[in-house]
DNA sequence: TGACAAATAGGAACTAATCTTATTTAAGAG
DNA sequence: CTCTTAAATAAGATTAGTTCCTATTTGTCA
């Protein structure tokens, strides 16, 4: 990621944060950038790894409790997993995702033909739609080179 | 559901059990029909608790594996959630989900105009696709109707 | 009917998430 | 710039969910 991407998109939480009266802590700004330059859909447990390295005496509580406060006010998202820990994606635009059964590994993509997946009208009278995701599983690039070997 | 479609699925699930030289156990055989009975994606907890009442000592252990196994051989499937204890779905047909946001509830519906979501072709070069499912987050009909009195 | 591998019960161990409390700190008021 | 206060943090304890371990039991096949 380009650092002036980066700042912007720091920017833009800080506001955020402003807007849900939070306060701008060292701690949640720095998790926050962490976040953000991960493309693996981190547990909080690698996201507390990784921002040890830069803030060596805080606390697994800390971030786990930071990564929850960003899911509510909706500057990251909790992952849909098969089970296991919790995971977070810094991605909030819409966007679809696979699975890779054997790995765990979650690949992001877009895709204009799944760009406005109507909701059936039984469902859209009833319920309220807030978002809307092309799961798909299998096996990823890697893990299916591997499997073609046996 | 009717005695005899689920007497016709235990059938079926003996048959694949076989299949994988896995033996048939009252147990098994209990928490499946269990399970085959719950529209609400139960937790192993449910499953356990429900189970108990015909087994007395039956273990959570017993359970947990047992529902375990089950997924691996393919009779039930392990359900997206978004953090929380596994959840189990006895429908192995293409679904889809909504799940609630407000009480957790995931509703499934089947809709033919999701029917062959194509996968894009950068996704399907690379990738070896198992399964595709919409899932859609929202509040259901009964959330959405406590939140409009506020 | 007997032999044996597989499954079960029960409890221990482990992992993930949340809670508690004392201390520190961001941010608005003066 | 300093003071005040509510909010956030660190550290450790607690709880929830899952998996592991071991002795015993039980399906299944010969």
């Amino acid at each position: 990621m380009q650092n002036k991407e980066m700042a912007q998109r720091v920017r833009l939480f800080i506001e955020t944060c402003r807007r849900h009266q939070l306060k701008i802590t060292p701690q949640r700004v720095g998790i926050y950038r962490i976040l953000i330059q991960s493309k693996r859909h981190p547990t909080a447990d690698l996201v507390y790894r990784a921002v040890k390295k830069e803030f060596p005496n805080i606390s697994f509580d800390t971030v786990n409790r930071a990564l929850s406060t960003f899911a509510e006010i909706g500057v990251v998202e909790v992952v849909e997993t098969f089970g296991g820990p919790k995971r977070f994606d810094p991605d909030i635009k819409d966007h679809h995702h696979l699975h890779c059964m054997a790995c765990g590994r979650i690949i992001d993509f877009e895709y204009e033909g799944y760009a406005r997946l109507e909701v059936p009208k039984a469902i859209a009278s009833t319920f309220k739609v807030i978002s809307r995701r092309v799961v798909l599983k299998g096996l990823c690039d890697t893990c299916s080179a591997k499997q073609q070997m046996f």
